[in-house]
DNA sequence: GACAAAATAGACAGACCGGTCTAGTTAGTG
DNA sequence: CACTAACTAGACCGGTCTGTCTATTTTGTC
């Protein structure tokens, strides 16, 4: 069945956030969702040809759950910003802060083993970023966010500020570190002075 | 001789950077300092122990470099900041960009694997995090820096997003994105509008 | 129902993992 | 010099790693 290739996908995504890559075994995958062995190395070429289709899927639900936020038309353009950094608070602290961002935590790892890996992450961290600066721009549109910085450098220093603060809430097991920044990004998202 | 055991923690600081705590074995950094077994294991109960030994380590080293820079009385503070990215930016590409902060990689990683590595490197997160926070404060009292945010939510901002920055840079394999916050940063900081 | 292709099943291989153990060497101290 | 503690040395252990291999079952198509 082809549900079998996306099983052991959505488990490695799974257990490549939890444990990272280099943390976590084929076994650990097939164990998880009680695939063979067989089936593995009949969808993937080796561990490296899967961490890049787990890639490839992270990069479109990071994708997709940041569009639904950032395009969500029904609320204003900084309060999306800020429902995005509650969420992720949310979801980090569900998963007891073992998770944080899938594509911050594989940028990190992944840069260093694989050039193919590396460019895939490298390519969906840009999409992100650039999500972000549409929004940003949204906001400067509608005066709710400040024209004193460029869209695109605004978001930049946010979307950086968030992998940041993933880590230091990760290293505090704590949210706080996240509810300071929401803070801090809105006022300076706030426009005047 | 004690030599040997600091030779094993310098090593175990450069290889964990580059090819982190997971992906470095206990002989891969007997390889590298030709040091037998025996060695490893009388001065370090295990690997856990050792690592705490190279966080330790590199939350020093840290620490003094950003000492050395951030206290450096012959620069504005301003500049001294700018001097930080600069310097960051220089040391990543040396390492050909496999390296970035100790002390970010350190918690994206160990924070899940051990509660007392996870302490410590939270410890030295703070610590840097407050380094930073004091040059703002001392840039805003010379009227170097903008009095509009608070200086230390200021250095939050700024040292996440130099975290994330360094991400970024290494998933690209380009500076420019240090580079690119520099100038954003500097943007920041800078008093009036 | 025949047949080929796709997928499943798991034993197995060779390398490497962290860690143990015993023996031998070096260094410090009376 | 004698004695002890600190350190060096590396063979070895059980377990786990990624990946291979052969055999079998399921599925799609005529």
């Amino acid at each position: 069945m082809r549900e079998t290739k996306h099983e052991l996908i959505k488990a490695g995504a799974d257990l490549f956030l939890r444990r990272s890559y280099q943390g976590t075994g084929i076994n650990d995958i097939l164990g998880a969702t009680r695939i063979p062995k067989g089936s593995f190395y009949h969808f993937f070429a080796g561990k490296e040809d899967f961490g890049l289709a787990v890639i490839d899927y992270q990069a479109e639900a990071v994708r997709a759950r940041w569009a639904a936020l950032l395009e969500d038309a029904s609320l204003s353009p900084l309060r999306r910003i800020q429902t995005l950094f509650d969420r992720g608070a949310e979801r980090l602290a569900a998963s007891d802060f073992a998770g944080g961002c899938p594509l911050g935590t594989m940028a990190q790892e992944m840069s260093g083993l694989s050039e193919r890996l590396r460019q895939a992450v490298n390519t969906a961290l840009q999409t992100v970023e650039g999500q972000l600066a549409a929004c940003v721009r949204e906001g400067q549109e509608s005066g709710d966010i400040t024209k004193d910085v460029e869209a695109a450098a605004a978001a930049q220093l946010v979307w950086y500020a968030w992998q940041g603060g993933l880590i230091a809430a990760k290293a505090a097991r704590s949210t706080v570190p996240l509810e300071d920044l929401k803070r801090i990004v809105t006022e300076y998202f706030l426009p005047d002075a």
